[in-house]
DNA sequence: TAAGATACATTCAGTCTGTATGTTTTCTTA
DNA sequence: TAAGAAAACATACAGACTGAATGTATCTTA
């Protein structure tokens, strides 16, 4: 059967992403070898060199895509919020939501952290925009929004880790509760 | 010169030890070869080898003593404080001090959990006792008492990141100013 | 349909890890 | 203090992996 060129591309990287996501949860970026991959994804290593330029490119593009369908499942599930704190509240739960997909928080908050500590040093996370935005009205008025930078980035932290440990078996309830106890303390006090 | 099996042994431990931190600081280690290692520490594989298992157990070796070290520099610079609050602003500022030593946020906040995603699933992280028994203090009296754990974790890993922060050039004040905000709102407040 | 481009397969060179074995130095004890 | 044991270290080797080079099949296009 023919199939044209673009078709046996898209074919071919899908199924190289797959068996490689499949396995890069299972075992973690460092102990999967390419040849496994290949006989997973039941192609061969010259094709996985042909559309990857080696096998960290290979990784990246793994979590590029799951990155985006986390954004995607976050952008479905957002509605309206009555205030900053409830826009954050809610999106809070959708981050949540979006990382309970098995493979996503040892993707994205263990593996993916642990290559970027190799070789970059911490580059404008996108992830962290929106959060910065959130944080931005609840902060409105306070003394706190001019720590707004730092301290988008201390909570982000702390959703991360939250997500960690929610996949580790962590109650969620219990840190979705924690969170909201920090953001809540963020918000104008009176100072007494 | 005859040396003692005892003063061999600990000079050829601490060469690989120093060699390899300095090593896994400037490159990472997936990135640093053990033949490398050898030659900067001016012993042979078969040395390295004899002392320990594998390339991790060395690893860990590194990360044990660099660790070990930063409790001895917190415990060194401890005071008295005269409330819970003050207790865990000083302790902050202990903990980022003994981070400022280089290569100790690389070694113990980026490789070492690297390499932890690997194997472990996260058990019972001795450096956050101190921090929890802390915050025992500060949120007594508290409705958050409640959620010590949880908070625990989420304030630990914002402290952690504020060393990464500081360490890739963040300005120290102003991460100290974000988890004093992060803590002060914790403490009971009034509920309007 | 011929020529070139693209997709994929196979082979190969270099490097690394961990082990097995050999050699030297120190310790023990008779 | 001499000889055997044990520890410390050095060397050699086997297996595995990565990435590049080269070869082949399939598709595209003029």
């Amino acid at each position: 059967m023919p199939r044209s060129n673009r078709e046996r591309t898209d074919a071919t990287r899908t199924v190289l992403l797959d068996a490689a996501r499949k396995l890069f949860i299972e075992k973690g970026y460092a102990e999967t070898a390419t040849p496994e991959i290949v006989a997973a994804a039941d192609v061969t290593r010259g094709a996985l060199y042909h559309h990857f330029p080696d096998k960290k490119a290979l990784f990246w593009a793994v979590i590029e895509r799951e990155a985006n369908n986390v954004a995607a499942d976050i952008d479905a599930h957002s509605a309206e919020a009555s205030s900053a704190r409830e826009a954050l509240l809610q999106g809070a739960s959708a981050y949540f939501d979006a990382m309970a997909v098995p493979g996503r928080t040892r993707l994205l908050l263990k593996e993916a952290p642990a290559q970027h500590a190799i070789d970059n040093g911490e580059g404008e996370d996108p992830a962290e925009q929106g959060l910065k935005i959130g944080l931005s009205h609840l902060l409105a008025g306070s003394e706190n929004l001019k720590l707004l930078d730092p301290l988008t980035s201390l909570i982000s932290s702390a959703f991360e880790k939250a997500a960690i440990a929610i996949d580790c078996g962590g109650k969620r309830a219990d840190y979705e509760a924690a969170i909201a106890a920090l953001l809540d303390g963020l918000i104008a006090q009176p100072r007494r």
